[in-house]
DNA sequence: TCAATCACG
DNA sequence: ACGTACGTGATTGAA
């Protein structure tokens, strides 16, 4: 709760501590225990059977939680690196793949056409529901849509999205109601979705993948509340791991036949991380982005960025 | 053993 | 009037 940090310096340092403690505790001191003596690297577990949208998860160490998002917390992320001077570190992630399969699943004309055009979504969706044109969009009402596109996919609710923010509940309702006045077909897909797993009990994802939704017809609305948010975010959630999934089937066929030296070594549910020798880069990057961003095909494109990188952090 | 916290998408 | 944003795993300290 960052927000009393004015209250009192004491509040800021204990959150500093508690942030250094995180990164000290679960990454820089426990890591190392985990490298294996004989192939000196560190190896994780998949599990296939865990997430309940289809997601992988990951444990033993869990190396899909590896920090990014701080200073601090990116230096912990630069010591993943390469194996030797000959090789690198490839990331390719799916751009906004969750807003893509919202956008494609509820056919909503002004999403759909906003990614078509390959539009910055975020800019977008703060240029409709503040009502002023692409180029005159402030960097806070960016931020504000980017909250929004994140809580919609979530089922967020005025309250939710006011602590999410700055803004009073009020508010936070008057922008979400202008979401849905932008986005009309994102409201009527979402009600069809909880009314199918109300007469059916599950929800699915593209590929067909269920997930049973047993209080969906609870008479606690709190946790009736609960069912018809997953109704509507499992099938965004496990859509996006049934794509991923796909992806890394062909990509691995594909290496299989080449053959390729490279290596695909993690999954971080909307990003891949290979590494591979300098002299493949360029073959390996092409069959990356086109298996990537074929592996399904919805209304609009999907699109893949990479990166290249000595270690993790510059990958990015 | 469990809840709280915090790391990630 | 009610409670209130999805999915994980690791660490910590209280019960």
């Amino acid at each position: 709760m960052s927000s009393l940090a004015k209250d009192h310096p004491i509040i800021a340092d204990i959150l500093e501590w508690r942030s250094v403690q995180k990164l000290n505790n679960t990454y820089v001191s426990a890591l190392p225990e985990d490298v294996n003596p004989k192939t000196q690297r560190i190896h994780t577990i998949y599990n296939q059977a865990v997430a309940a949208t289809g997601r992988l998860s990951s444990n033993h160490p869990n190396l899909q939680n590896i920090p990014i998002r701080t200073p601090r917390g990116q230096q912990v992320r630069k010591a993943f690196i390469a194996k030797d001077a000959n090789h690198v570190l490839v990331a390719a992630d799916y751009s906004q793949i969750e807003l893509r399969i919202i956008a494609s699943l509820s056919e909503d004309p002004n999403m759909l056409t906003a990614f078509q055009n390959n539009e910055d979504i975020h800019a977008a969706t703060a240029a409709r529901v503040f009502g002023v044109p692409l180029g005159e969009v402030t960097r806070e009402q960016r931020s504000q849509a980017k909250t929004v596109n994140f809580g919609i996919i979530y089922g967020v609710s005025a309250f939710g999205l006011s602590n999410q923010t700055t803004l009073n509940r009020t508010e936070a309702k008057a922008l979400i109601d202008a979401y849905y006045e932008s986005y009309p077909k994102l409201r009527e897909y979402m009600s069809d979705q909880v009314n199918f797993a109300r007469e059916n009990g599950y929800v699915a994802t593209v590929l067909g993948r269920r997930r049973y939704l047993k209080d969906i017809n609870s008479q606690n609305a709190i946790v009736r509340g609960a069912a018809e948010r997953n109704a509507v975010n499992a099938p965004i959630q496990g859509s996006a791991a049934d794509i991923i999934k796909l992806a890394m089937l062909r990509i691995h066929d594909r290496m299989q036949q080449e053959p390729f030296k490279a290596q695909m070594l993690l999954q971080v549910h909307d990003e891949l991380v290979f590494e591979c020798p300098k002299t493949e880069l360029e073959s390996l990057k092409k069959l990356i982005k086109t298996a990537m961003e074929e592996a399904y095909s919805l209304r609009v494109p999907l699109t893949v960025d990479i990166g290249i990188g000595d270690n993790w952090l510059e990958a990015h």
